[in-house]
DNA sequence: ATCATGACCTGTTAGC
DNA sequence: TGCTAACAGGTCATGA
């Protein structure tokens, strides 16, 4: 599921339910998902206030007051949802059973009480390449994958002499680049074809070559990084894209995938005024990369 | 160091 | 219908 959009729109839904909360009691359903969870997980988190519901590239940051910061990361097919206790069984006139709403696939659970009443936020991931890890709020840690975060997509920083400086000298292709999220924290396979369509340059281009040298100046690198800025700017009004399973809190799909110009588009027409061009599917580090061979170079 | 590849795990879909 | 292979939004360890 999830990129920079994707995490961003599961933050704002979770935040209003998180923030401000006590998590009463932490639930492991399994030792592991992609690494074990951290020692003493759940006695470690278990009676503390939630103080803010963060994100920082593709990871989200929930800090406890007076505790240690969980990071979650969703991995492939991570998921959370929100659960008010009582209502499913009391409808039905029965005693409400843990079991009675468990999904397959049901790793976390989190139930946290918040102005009184009472919820779940349960964490599902099919094929459990998310994570969760503990971080102490007086390390910095700039050991963590978190610590190592490159550029933010977003923010100021996000400028065509940033990019081009840490793009420079590098000679794998730009798609490559872009999917470093030691370089600019947060593009997946999706965004980073988006934004190279949009910026009218192609993958296969050495990322290198888009910082100068004089006769080109970063007249590219400032293309691209507004087309960066752009994409997820849109995709994240949109709540994000929904291939398979994402969903924003409330249940509603996000609706980007409709805005698509390129991802998952092989075959069809290239959508930029004036181009006759056809999209075409390529391989690139092991994964799909989409483009148009016309308008990209 | 930089870059490409395969591994991790489960589910879905296309093709025979 | 059932089987198999290929593919999927991410990251990391490995080896060239």
């Amino acid at each position: 599921m999830p990129e920079l959009p994707e995490v961003e729109t599961v933050r704002r839904g979770l935040a209003p339910v998180l923030e401000g909360a006590t998590i009463r009691r932490l639930q492991l359903r399994r030792p592991d998902l992609r690494y074990p969870f951290p020692a003493d997980f759940a006695a470690r988190v278990a009676g503390r206030r939630v103080r803010s519901l963060s994100r920082r590239g593709k990871y989200l940051l929930m800090e406890l007051e007076s505790g240690p910061c969980v990071v979650m990361h969703l991995g492939m097919s991570g998921s959370f949802r929100i659960e008010m206790s009582g209502m499913g069984g009391e409808k039905l006139g029965r005693m409400y059973h843990e079991t009675d709403r468990l999904e397959r696939h049901d790793h976390v659970f989190f139930d946290i009480c918040r102005d009184g009443s009472e919820s779940r936020v349960i964490y599902n991931d099919p094929r459990r390449f998310g994570f969760m890890a503990l971080l102490s709020s007086n390390e910095p840690d700039e050991t963590s994958p978190v610590g190592r975060l490159g550029l933010d997509p977003l923010g100021n920083a996000m400028s065509a002499d940033a990019l081009a400086q840490c793009f420079d000298g590098m000679t794998a292709p730009l798609k490559s680049a872009l999917l470093d999220q030691r370089r600019i924290a947060g593009l997946g396979n999706i965004y980073a074809c988006e934004a190279l369509w949009q910026a009218g340059l192609s993958p296969l281009r050495p990322a290198g070559t888009i910082c100068g040298p004089a006769d080109r100046p970063a007249r590219e690198a400032a293309a691209l990084a507004e087309a960066i800025r752009e994409v997820l700017q849109r995709a994240i009004a949109a709540g994000g894209s929904t291939l398979r399973d994402h969903r924003l809190a409330d249940g509603s799909l996000g609706y980007f995938q409709h805005s698509f110009a390129v991802y998952d588009r092989a075959g069809h027409a290239c959508i930029r005024p004036h181009c006759n061009g056809t999209i075409e599917r390529m391989r690139q580090a092991g994964r799909s990369t989409f483009w148009c061979p016309a308008c990209q170079s």
